[in-house]
RNA sequence: GUCCCGUUCGUCUAGAGGCCUAGGACACCAGCCUUUCACGUUGGCAGCACGGGUUCGAAUCCCGUACGGGACGCCA
């Protein structure tokens, strides 16, 4: 059978790195084994979820590159089918009508965690037959649940989990108003969809007994379960939209690269050894859904950091390029052509340096328009009189120079050999005269970078500069 | 409250009874490299929650305790 899975998210707000490594598991999970990755937009409650979010949970996987194998699938085109299945179970007598208002139940929940029992529901109609007096009454239908025994799940990352049914209550499959629940449209959906592994957060853990209850009843087979950890957020907690919960294009807006995000949130619950640098393409091939582990974990921003350098020191200028000109104009700066070529000179350098597409677009604003940008006081400091005169003496000596990268290295060698000093004492006041800071790309570079002209003047502003 | 799940350096993890004097990565500290920054590199700091058992031998298996998380909705 081939293998099917799908990421299930609701639309009631933005995509976090909870839910993308969730897609991200199911995606692997598929291609691992050859099968199909899908999209369900479980968009059922109709007060919260938005069409924004729909988009926008699109836009993330997109980003991702966790786009589904085929068009997702909208839960609430689906409530025919839902209702249908529960009037079957009504019918064959797995399930039955309940009367009570939901007001009466809220009561009955208040009224046993009072006298602490659990407040689960007392199956009160389960045996009842509706009098007249309920003729045309709201009912909602509710499933019977097993009465002795237990329910086992074989989960393929929590092991056997087992549950009395004594704990299982009679739940509602289609409410009053015809719709159905949750619990029951994830089910008829993931059978109809041929769903063969539901990968999802363990906060599912415990519905899954549920679940279970209309599968069996309906005599459907069971797809495998693998409940996976959630990611908690600082305090220790679930991750929520409310409480500090990172929404996955905020990384992106952040100057991430997406294949960084998703090696790191790979590196979440999993791992393989002593690998930390994983690309797609390998993930497809080593990921094991079993080799999840069962402890919650918590998101690394430094480390997130780290390894999105290593990807960027990997990627290509090519690749780069489009992400610098978009963080560039975010910033107000629009490169004309001469910017333009400059930035692509630099590009290698500063992807060298780089954590982040920020930082590169950062590194190359000095280049991005004429003149040196203003230094800051530590960096303005290295201008002594002593300096300045040097580099008056220095402009004056490069006037003449071959103005390649390999040559300008070569003639300021020369210069602190001739002058008998090291090159960091004509490379850093260089440094600032240039670009306005005491951090830049390879000195020789950054000359080679701005062009005689532009260079020589920025030298000569600087020693010309009063105290 | 009831049920379910978990607990290896600060964080992410390796570890399936002897290979563990517990390995790697990030962060942190010190050194090296160096044309600044970054990279790289060398070394350091730091962990099996606790208590019982099983075993010749336990981070690994069992039981309990503590702590943490999750679920108990006519939300998803």
């Amino acid at each position: 059978m081939t293998v099917r899975t799908r990421f299930a998210p609701s639309p009631t707000g933005f995509l976090h790195i909870g839910g993308a490594r969730t897609a991200l598991f199911n995606l692997l999970h598929a291609r691992r084994h050859g099968g199909t990755f899908l999209l369900r937009i479980e968009d059922t409650d109709k007060a919260r979820s938005t069409p924004e979010a729909v988009q926008q949970i699109m836009d993330s996987l997109a980003w991702l590159g966790l786009t589904p194998d085929e068009p997702p699938v909208f839960q609430s085109t689906r409530e025919a089918r839902h209702a249908e299945v529960a009037h079957q179970l009504l019918a064959q007598g797995k399930a039955y009508r309940a009367y009570e208002t939901p007001e009466e139940l809220v009561a009955m929940r208040e009224r046993a965690m009072a006298e602490k029992r659990p407040p689960r529901y007392d199956g009160s109609w389960r045996d009842r037959q509706p009098g007249p007096e309920h003729e045309g009454k709201p009912f909602a239908i509710r499933i019977k649940a097993p009465q002795g025994g237990e329910t086992v799940v074989e989960d393929l990352v929590q092991g056997t989990v087992r549950v009395a049914n004594a704990e299982l209550d009679d739940m509602i499959i289609l409410r009053s108003d015809g719709t159905p629940t949750y619990l029951h449209a994830v089910v008829v959906d993931d059978h109809d969809m041929a769903i063969t592994h539901v990968i999802r957060g363990d906060d599912h853990l415990t519905n899954t007994f549920r679940q279970c209850m209309v599968f069996d009843a309906m005599g459907w087979h069971r797809p495998r379960f693998a409940h996976v950890p959630l990611i908690h957020g600082a305090d220790g907690a679930k991750l929520s939209k409310r409480h500090g919960a990172v929404g996955v294009l905020e990384f992106r807006d952040q100057g991430l690269l997406p294949e960084a995000v998703c090696n790191s949130l790979l590196r979440l619950g999993w791992g393989h050894g002593d690998e930390e640098i994983i690309a797609r393409e390998r993930a497809e091939k080593i990921f094991d859904i079993a080799d999840v582990g069962r402890a919650a974990s918590r998101l690394d921003h430094a480390k997130m950091l780290h390894v999105n350098g290593i990807w960027l020191r990997q990627s290509t200028p090519e690749r780069l390029l489009p992400e610098v000109l978009a963080r560039l104009r975010a910033m107000g700066v629009e490169p004309g052509a001469d910017a333009l070529a400059r930035l692509e000179m630099l590009l290698p350098a500063l992807q060298e340096r780089a954590k982040t597409v920020h930082d590169i677009a950062d590194g190359a604003l000095f280049a991005m328009a004429d003149g040196a940008p203003e230094p800051d006081a530590k960096s303005a400091a290295l201008l002594t009189p002593d300096a300045r005169a040097r580099l008056a003496d220095l402009a004056e000596f490069l006037s003449t120079a071959p103005w390649e990268r390999k040559d300008l290295e070569v003639w300021l060698r020369d210069y602190s050999d001739v002058k008998a000093i090291k090159l960091k004492e004509v490379a850093q006041p260089l440094r600032v005269a240039l670009t306005g800071s005491t951090m830049s790309p390879p000195i020789d570079l950054t000359l080679a970078v701005l062009g005689r002209e532009e260079a020589l003047a920025r030298i000569r502003a600087a020693a010309a500069q009063p105290t």
